[in-house]
DNA sequence: CGAATCTCGACTGGCCTGATCGGGATTTTC
DNA sequence: GAAAATCCCGATCAGGCCAGTCGAGATTCG
């Protein structure tokens, strides 16, 4: 799964709307300012937001945007399905975006995305808005710290 | 992670080399036939793929690709880090193609991001060729196994 | 009123993917 | 030897998507 920008964008802005519960409005001005968004683009992105439930705005000189629901009740999962379509790596085992292939009878390696694909969207679908604004922001060195994982580069 | 078409195909005909491994090189002919590859496309994989170390090729009549190396020790991660570049869902959790990100200090759903590129590439990157072989194929109606998964979606 | 806000649709430029093509070099088989 | 099949390589290209911009309208607060 690739994260597009506008799914980007839009997990930053709601979670300083986590921050914000229950304050009233942010407008849509300092939302831009405080996330480092094109103020232009994220209308669009606000739009969305409201459209699946997400925010609710006021109008208004001293409108924007708030949580219409608990941040309990959104995961990133949801987010990131919304904005990018699929989570799979590949057509062949996505559910949403299904493509059948010609090779799905012996395909072998099938198996494995298949497998990353679950382990991702359990992990994203679990993870609500509230549960990850607690988590404590990511050192550079985590990032680069492979011996952890194991893998050859990233 | 988002595998592209050519990763795919790369996957599809190592997956029949390894099949025939020891029993003399196969013609990208057949190759490209056997995996539904377009075979103009195919040669610039191949030739990436040998690039790599990975196959070995044998010009003339009879000649061929063949595995170059014994199918443990070339995984899934390797193949798809060279085509696709990137395994990591965002430029800031990656570290070949690291990408600064002025939210850093105060981002938590990186840490969510770093997460999966965890679980993703230390799956990927122990996956050996040897390994997955001798998979078996994955059924449609896995696939569509949600309530296994614990997904809205995918 | 007027300033600040959200709303909406149209548009665009650039990059990446997924190929295709022509032509050349090499080797094996007959 | 000659022919056939193969590998090799660079150039090119169409289409689609992504990120972002713009203009203009509607709504509310002071």
């Amino acid at each position: 799964m690739r994260l597009s920008r506008k799914a980007d964008y839009a997990l930053r802005v709601l979670f300083t709307l986590v921050d914000q519960y229950g304050q009233g409005p942010v407008s849509m001005n300092a939302l831009a300012r405080a996330n480092d968004v094109p103020k232009r683009f994220l209308e669009h992105i606000m739009l969305d937001l409201k459209s699946q439930g997400w925010v609710a705005s006021s109008p208004g000189r001293k409108g924007g945007y708030e949580l219409a629901q608990p941040p309990e009740r959104i995961t990133m999962g949801q987010v990131i399905r919304h904005f990018d379509g699929v989570m799979a790596p590949i057509g062949c085992v996505s559910v949403t975006r299904h493509e059948p292939c010609s090779q799905e009878r012996h395909c072998r390696f099938r198996r494995v995305l298949l497998e990353v694909r679950n382990m991702t969207v359990q992990y994203l679908d679990n993870a609500t808005l509230a549960w990850v604004a607690a988590l404590a922001p990511v050192s550079t060195a985590e990032v680069f710290a492979l011996e952890l994982v194991g893998g050859d580069g990233i």
